[in-house]
DNA sequence: CGGAGACCGTTGATTCGTCAACTACAATTG
DNA sequence: CAATTGTAGTTGACGAATCAACGGTCTCCG
């Protein structure tokens, strides 16, 4: 009896995790398609620019962009590629290590993230939060925080790193 | 002031929204490169053997599947035709009505789908389920269930259907 | 100094999934 | 019955991301 508990997923941990897989891939899907639509950018490239616009004079290495986006070097490469190709990021030598190249976000680029923020927030908020009380999302929160993968507690509006955007995008931000 | 509430997001809806990404990618990450390492199958490989194995027959359109792993009719075709070339599962004319195909899955295929069952159910305990207690699964069941592409009480021990399992993979199984 | 090893970013080849177009069949409607 | 419309599955062309391998650079230690 014992066994069968621990080779068969069954009940609401089968729920959990089919839900958590298929709510995963249906918004994941959504999401991108609004902003392509509305904006032409996909939701990586979304990200890239948030991070970079988050970053110290808005640059970051590429390999910092690839941890925190989660995607290999090799294909930060490339995300990289499409975003100078549309003019939205440069890349920039770095003076101290001639190994490093940094993403440099620029005018353009910045204009971008705040132009496509607002309704992406907004399509988030639609499809994600918008289904969960205050209370439950902190629930969420502390749950899926203790996932791998998850850093709980990086939030940006942490109180603990002084709670200012050091240049964050103006009013529409973040994801 | 309330207009900002709309357009960022911050503190537990952040924090929430970003580990539900960041998790969803390593956990998958990780479950396929054991799935692949130890059975030389992916997870949609796997998906699509256990779907088949939970249906009348052991076989399925392929619409049908592309339904359930949330692909699309052409990527369901690539899919299966990898699977059957694997001699995984066959495709098998309807005498109904000759547009569709099933996919049938083999007697290699249940073999196959039996012997990774087991350390994929457990590889999803490790990296999923472990994190949570039992009272925190059913919550996370209800709160995910609640999200767009999630099919609340969709689970194979739901008591509607009779509580049984038409022909399930014996004791190893059900992701 | 000089070599060993680690690290950064890029590239070529490959895999995987999508979209759009197409074929074949079924169902509906006049 | 014929024509139209809709559905199932496959295919070609493409985009996105990976892995493996490479060239250039830094660091550490003999």
């Amino acid at each position: 009896m014992a066994a069968t508990v621990d080779t068969i997923l069954e009940g609401a941990a089968l729920e959990a995790w089919r839900s958590y897989l298929q709510s995963h891939a249906s918004i994941v899907r959504m999401l991108d398609a609004d902003l392509v639509a509305e904006h032409g950018i996909t939701t990586r490239d979304y990200e890239v620019l948030l991070y970079l616009s988050q970053a110290d004079e808005r640059h970051l290495p590429m390999s910092a962009l690839a941890e925190s986006t989660m995607l290999t070097r090799s294909g930060i490469t490339r995300l990289v590629d499409g975003l100078v190709e549309a003019g939205l990021i440069e890349r920039v030598a770095c003076p101290k290590d001639a190994r490093v190249s940094y993403a440099q976000l620029t005018d353009r680029g910045y204009s971008k993230l705040r132009e496509a923020g607002c309704s992406h927030v907004r399509s988030i908020r639609r499809l994600f939060l918008e289904h969960f009380t205050p209370d439950e999302i902190e629930q969420l929160a502390s749950l899926l925080g203790r996932l791998p993968g998850a850093q709980p507690g990086r939030g940006c509006t942490a109180s603990t790193d002084g709670g200012r955007q050091p240049a964050g995008p103006g009013d529409c931000a973040a994801a």
